[in-house]
DNA sequence: TGCCTAATTTGATATGGATCAAAAAGCGCG
DNA sequence: CGCGCTTTTTGATCCATATCAAATTAGGCA
């Protein structure tokens, strides 16, 4: 079980081509757990017992005002790992996190890590690289919904799906998550999203069909999308 | 020189009760400089060439959409460091570095940083716990923006200065950079911060002179900000 | 000390996006 | 393959906050 569980961790970017020692000692601190769809991995205010591995399925990471208004801060995806950063700084959970389908995780205890994060020199270099990368697209998600308004919020996002498949071929990409959780991910209602894609449709830059979107202007898709050119400003668009 | 700089270290949480030989070898690759008013740090866009410390004055952090409107996403301090995300991730900034005031900085060099991660695991400790700390408190900043009314945020905002002070007793605080700065940074337009901070005023919560704000009721103006109560959750309120 | 410019406040108006209500489309499942 | 629930779309209205314009106040410095 041990065996296959280190197997499982290295679908983690941040645990993936680590030493087959290390990968072993992390999983016996890991445990596999099954959730269904609308179960609470953890919830806001919650103490962090450790970090967690997305091995299949999908979650979302929210948070909730007093009067019931939910925002999808994080939708995550096999492969993601999350609750580091609670974990790390030895605070309470600052977010919910639910099954948005059923799914598989990894969680690794606290100790466990900690204990490791000692022996491994590497270790500690892809953590740090972990908390930058999220911390960069953090700060890059602020400028999304501060600086762009909600036709630019939804076009970036198809874009950096175009982006991710690494299609360079097909303009065809899925929406990963359904329509309302991504809407309340670009801080949107669910009405706005839909009149939004529409509006998108109706001048000619993509084609939707159900969860499929078909990008018809590439450029005045990025265009909408504010984001600078290549030439301007190479890496940044992510 | 070098001697005196690595006590300047010092001010940073992040370098704060290093080994002495650490702080030695960093202050080496470090260089200090000044910026007067206006003066850009680094811009959006550039290579990142190492990390900044500090030492006196105060900087913004802050985006610009090609339309000019520009976002503060952080105001910075003494004692602060910036510029991490991006040198680590080996990407380009994604903000620009501006002094608002005079200021003097020190500048640590990328290779020296990473080769001084290589050596001291404490510091590599130190920096998983710094950017882990910046993470939960842009999660928090994320909160405030998308979850909270504006009254809200401009309630927490004072009320978070209040407890930095660790004043327990004075109710006093004094608004640390130009009200249009922080407008920015709460995302508002200075027009509509005046006004809020007006009709708090108006509601008897607070009491407003210049630069300086005096809290009157403490635990309505808790409310406005939208925390909870320490029972319900504890840290989280930071 | 008083001038000049930058910062803040006040007032009037405009608007992006939210909200509420209801119809239409998807979809799991017996 | 059709029933019932969930999700998405469409339509009508409303509100928080932006914008524009102008008056007032504060600060740096000659």
């Amino acid at each position: 079980m041990d065996q296959s569980q280190a197997r499982l961790l290295t679908k983690a970017a941040i645990f993936d081509q680590l030493s087959a020692q290390t990968l072993d000692r992390l999983a016996e601190g890991a445990t596999g757990s099954v959730f269904r769809r609308g179960n609470v991995v953890f919830a806001r205010g919650g103490t962090a017992t450790g970090m967690y591995v997305v091995v299949s399925g999908n979650l979302k990471l929210s948070q909730v005002t007093r009067e019931g208004v939910e925002h999808v801060m994080e939708l995550l995806q096999e492969g993601d790992s999350f609750g580091e950063a609670a974990l790390l700084t030895n605070r309470l959970h600052l977010v919910t996190a639910t099954a948005v389908t059923e799914c598989k995780l990894l969680h690794i205890r606290r100790q466990t890590l900690l204990a490791e994060l000692d022996h491994d020199q590497e270790l500690a270099r892809r953590l740090i690289g972990t908390l930058s990368d999220r911390l960069y697209r953090q700060t890059s998600d602020m400028e999304n919904v501060l600086l762009l308004t909600a036709t630019g919020r939804v076009a970036r996002f198809i874009f950096r799906r175009l982006k991710d498949n690494g299609s360079k071929i097909s303009r065809r990409v899925a929406l990963p998550f359904r329509k309302c959780l991504i809407a309340s991910h670009l801080n949107m209602t669910p009405e706005h999203f839909s009149r939004t894609l529409r509006d998108l449709t109706m001048i000619g830059l993509i084609k939707v069909q159900g969860g499929m979107v078909d990008i018809i202007e590439v450029d005045k898709l990025r265009d909408a999308a504010g984001l600078m050119r290549a030439a301007e400003f190479a890496h940044a668009a992510e």
